[in-house]
DNA sequence: ATTCCACAGGAAACAGTGGTCC
DNA sequence: GGACCACTGTTTCCTGTGGAAT
């Protein structure tokens, strides 16, 4: 055996020391056989799918729960049932799943649902339309093919945002397009993680929508660790878990809202970094290193990902740390000038300010000091080394930093 | 009791890009 | 080739505000 790093890997590549045996069924697509503690939902989502087996309109539902909450799997596996038991007859169902996170427009969306319905880019081009004749063109096609089309929404809080900005009553005409349909129908699941969505919604579309309403609660502790046993078991070798890790990971996802996905994430990673380590079973050390490295990268990704000038705001948040818009500003107009960029109005920075807030890196507090103003003063909330190794191979940041 | 600071944050308008349609 | 469309990122303009200072 050789003491060489790399020779040390391909070793244990070759002599099959591995933990996972599966790692798909470690990814979120996955769907399982059963899926534990969902029971009750998968009867009601399916219940209340059942009238288009017998070509009658199903009501629209609306499907709620936290992130890791499971719906969207439960969707996807009542629909998958149904487009089983139809495949043989020659009743037209159509099933159309969207993710209104993954279009980032209300015309992205809409042409995302034109092209699984078999619209091309010459029925349905990807730009230029008015929506108005984007959605003429999808009843169009659904009344001619007298299909039955349901259409999943996911992250559908989204989506009405979206619509409230451009004030287009988008949602309002989805869900009343049955009345423009001479045949076929059009039916629609929207599935959402905020419970409190509903309230922003013009009271019309409620009406409508929310014919059927389905809340998937959080999982308790103890549901979780049943799922991480059940995944473990087909995923992992067998007994290379340790119980002490299972629970770790059970209580540290619990302690979110019980999030599964997480629960899976953590797993996932844990076994990752025992396998590179070469050890023969994961223990609540790799999950801890798991859950560390698994923020670590969130913070990375999304300070990599953001533009020029988001990264010189967090830059001058660093330098200013703990001052006030005004202050701020002043830093980031001087980072501007060094790397003769044009620098954008106050408005635009306190506006950036606040969607970065958003993402957790910064922190702010709003502060009255009386006769000086109000101003909210931010903070950094992850490490400044970390912000720097991150943006020492920007090649316009590299300067500055 | 008033005044007045230093911004927050909403609304609307605008410029620019990349497209369709006739 | 001109009218029109969606969309993004921005600017311009604006109203609102808690409390120290007067």
């Amino acid at each position: 055996m050789s003491t060489d790093p790399i020779d040390k890997l391909l070793d244990a590549a070759e002599s099959g020391n591995r933990l996972i045996k599966n790692r798909d069924i470690l990814h979120f697509t996955y769907i399982p056989e059963i899926i534990q503690h969902r029971n009750e939902e998968l009867e009601q989502v399916t219940h209340s799918l059942l009238p288009i087996l017998r070509q009658s309109r199903p009501s629209n539902l609306l499907v709620y729960g936290k992130p890791g909450t499971g719906k969207t799997l439960v969707v996807k596996k009542v629909i998958l049932k149904i487009q089983d038991r139809v495949q043989n007859s020659d009743f037209p169902i159509k099933l159309i799943y969207t993710n209104s996170k993954e279009e980032t427009t209300l015309y992205g969306l809409l042409v995302s649902f034109g092209r699984q319905l078999g619209l091309d880019e010459k029925d349905l081009p990807s730009t230029g339309l008015a929506i108005s004749e984007v959605f003429k063109r999808l009843l169009n096609n659904i009344g001619q093919t007298k299909a039955n089309v349901i259409f999943i929404i996911d992250e559908i809080d989204y989506l009405a945002q979206l619509v409230s900005k451009t004030g287009k009553d988008i949602l309002y005409q989805l869900t009343r397009a049955n009345e423009r349909l001479d045949s076929g129908s059009l039916t629609i699941v929207g599935i959402s993680n905020d419970l409190t969505f509903k309230e922003r919604l013009d009271p019309r579309v409620i009406s409508s929508l929310g014919e059927e309403e389905i809340v998937f609660p959080n999982y308790s502790m103890e549901q979780l660790k049943k799922i991480l046993e059940e995944r473990i078991k087909i995923a992992f070798m067998p007994k290379t878990v340790e119980d002490p890790a299972l629970n770790l990971c059970a209580a540290m996802a619990g302690r979110e809202h019980g999030d599964a996905r997480r629960a899976i994430d953590l797993i996932r990673v844990a076994g990752e970094i025992a396998e590179r380590k070469q050890a023969d079973k994961v223990t609540e050390t790799h999950v801890r290193e798991a859950s560390q490295k698994i923020e670590e990268n969130k913070e990375t990704t999304a300070l990599q990902s953001y533009p020029l000038h988001e990264k010189l705001v967090i830059l001058a948040v660093m330098k200013a740390s703990g001052s006030s818009t005004g202050e701020i500003y002043s830093a980031y107009k001087e980072l501007c000038k060094s790397i003769r960029q044009k620098e954008l109005t106050q408005r635009r920075i306190t506006q950036m300010l606040s969607e970065i807030e958003l993402s957790g890196i910064i922190t702010g507090r709003l502060v009255h000091q009386g006769i000086h103003g109000r101003t909210k003063k931010y903070k950094l909330t992850i490490s400044p080394d970390m912000v720097k190794e991150t943006f020492k191979n920007d090649l316009t940041l590299e300067d500055i930093v």
